[in-house]
DNA sequence: AAAATAGATGTTTGCGCAAACATAAGTCAA
DNA sequence: TTGACTTATGTTTGCGCAAACATCTATTTT
């Protein structure tokens, strides 16, 4: 086994044992030089890291994740990649993953729970050291599957509701009573919503309603998209609730780029704001900072959150507790357009 | 074998051969099933997917991933994950990879090509079929470990340079010089440039540059950001420019964030476009429809470029072939801002 | 009715690696 | 100088699956 023959006709794609052969060593010495585990004298590291090298060697993990069972790839399900919260979330997730040497294996759901159900079965036959998914909605199967696998998982954006195991977000109960309390106590009365309903929206929009109800207020209109939301869309919108006879005095976006659409409009229209029509949104993005008028939203940490549900994936134990929720707070960001 | 005993104890997580033991088939039948290849009865299939969901078996693709050599992760690297430029063509990659059951392993490399280099090297040891990264530029080590694996590579956004085998993109020196070309047309003479420079707005500028002073114009400021290109920065740098003695007559951004930026600015400080000064931006991001004057801008195919570089990994053969260049059309987009 | 073929299943084997164990030489304390 | 450890390396084994091949039965063809 002590030949050093450069000539060897290694198998292509080259193997450790290939390695091996080259450096003049056993494969398993290759292995432990490589992970640089156990003992290995310095001669013998040099001359297979120049071995490894100089034949191209790239490790294998789909052999070595076999025998044990300790994979760094982490399964992530976002509903989409168009959303800027989703997107700051991800790199969250992705920067701390870097830092350890973990990487993300990914698919976007497209706001489905059935094709989330599908992605996560699949992703799961990678056998991931754990899960990071979208709201605490899931399929009945999904959550079988889960429970079964007993793979670690994280929910994200979401914790008003039941988590598999761990939920990471802020509570869209809380934030949409909070702006209905914030725009009563202004001495609005009557509102417009504007929307596109994914689940985290419903239920602050829900919370929202009912406090407004409750206190002497009234949603007298509400516009549902049925394609995504984004500026363009709001702007559309707005121009539709303003142009009824019954103008609302504030409109609440369910997200930024929709409150940002419509002050577009108002300043294309000039509709004064807040005078004729408040406008508020949501997430507290920030492109707001560049608008000529600074829109009164809610602010989420994002990327907190991302980085949060990566470190416990990374880092908890979660052998049968009850399920843990991560609370983050949201930030009333009082605008001027309200 | 045949032994439907319901009480098997199988190992946790469960095999095939669980599966097989619990079906009363051999290991072999469960694979043919859960594949769906090969021949095998009504009955036996029935019986096997029952075993399968009740015992919660979940396809392990480490262990076949080895006897084979057909996997369905693909590896793609981008910049960052806040530009929307790569958000949109992910976007394109990950609805193409969807629909053919192939999933992305992915990594963010800041703009780094050492980072880049290290992502790849590790997503390398997943075996992937195909890698898709951003850009011509690599490290010398990347170029040799994707020569030396092999692996097949598709390089995008940019094919204004030496590829490794397919590139996917727009000219951007042609971008620069059209643009260039339109405002020289429209009369202006004197101009400033505002960017980040990453190393595509590097090459549309110097073409941009070089086409107006050969054609009697002159560069007059140029504002590089540190930072990440941001409307909030495109509004502080816009200010900057204008503030001086020398105004130039038209302020050419390296995106359409910073361009929006610019414009949010004028029309807060009442700067009149394009009178005072001309703005054009690049990208053709579609959030630029809803602001109150369309900003001149180069419309690029960003979602397409996405797609067709996740079909050409699936569907390409690349034995030993000349690099390619999938050439996509940039759009000029006239506006109201020149 | 014999031969050929299609259909349905099982058995053996090896993928590339790392855990577990084995060996062997050198170092140190008593 | 012996035994106990430390350091450095090699050998065997099995992870879970799918390719390759082997059987065997039921049809169909001639």
């Amino acid at each position: 086994m002590r030949n050093k023959n450069k000539e060897y006709q290694y198998t292509n794609p080259p193997t450790m044992h290939d390695v091996a052969h080259v450096a003049g060593v056993s494969q398993m010495t290759v292995s432990r030089v490589l992970r640089g585990t156990g003992y290995v004298s310095d001669d013998v590291l040099k001359r297979v890291k120049d071995a490894a090298k100089s034949i191209g060697y790239v490790h294998n993990r789909l052999a070595g994740g076999m025998s044990k069972y300790d994979n760094p790839l982490i399964g992530v399900v976002v509903p989409s990649l168009q959303n800027r919260v989703f997107t700051e979330v991800l790199s969250g997730i992705s920067d701390t993953l870097n830092k350890h040497n973990l990487r993300p294996v990914f698919g976007v759901s497209e706001y489905s729970q059935e094709l989330e159900e599908e992605i996560v079965f699949d992703l799961l036959s990678w056998r991931p050291r754990g899960l990071i998914l979208a709201g605490l909605e899931h399929t009945d199967g999904l959550r079988r599957i889960i429970e079964q696998t007993g793979v670690k998982t994280a929910e994200i954006m979401d914790i008003d509701g039941d988590a598999l195991s761990a939920s990471f977000g802020i509570s869209q109960k809380e934030a949409g009573e909070q702006m209905a309390e914030y725009l009563l106590n202004k001495g609005y009365r009557n509102f417009a919503y504007i929307a596109w309903l994914d689940e985290r929206a419903k239920k602050r929009f829900n919370a929202f309603k009912a406090y407004i109800e409750n206190h002497g207020g009234v949603i007298s209109q509400t516009r549902i998209s049925q394609k995504l939301l984004s500026m363009k869309e709001g702007r559309e919108l707005t121009a539709e609730v303003l142009s009824g006879s019954d103008r609302p005095e504030v409109i609440y976006y369910a997200n930024d780029d929709l409150a940002a659409g419509g002050l577009m409009h108002c300043i294309t229209e000039n509709i004064k704001v807040p005078e004729d029509v408040a406008l508020a949104g949501f997430n507290g993005l920030s492109f707001l900072e560049a608008l000529p008028v600074q829109i009164t939203t809610t602010k989420t940490p994002r990327y907190e959150i991302g980085v949060e549900a990566a470190n416990w994936i990374i880092n908890s134990q979660t052998d049968g507790k009850k399920p843990e929720t991560y609370r983050f707070e949201s930030k009333l960001i009082i605008g001027q357009t309200t």
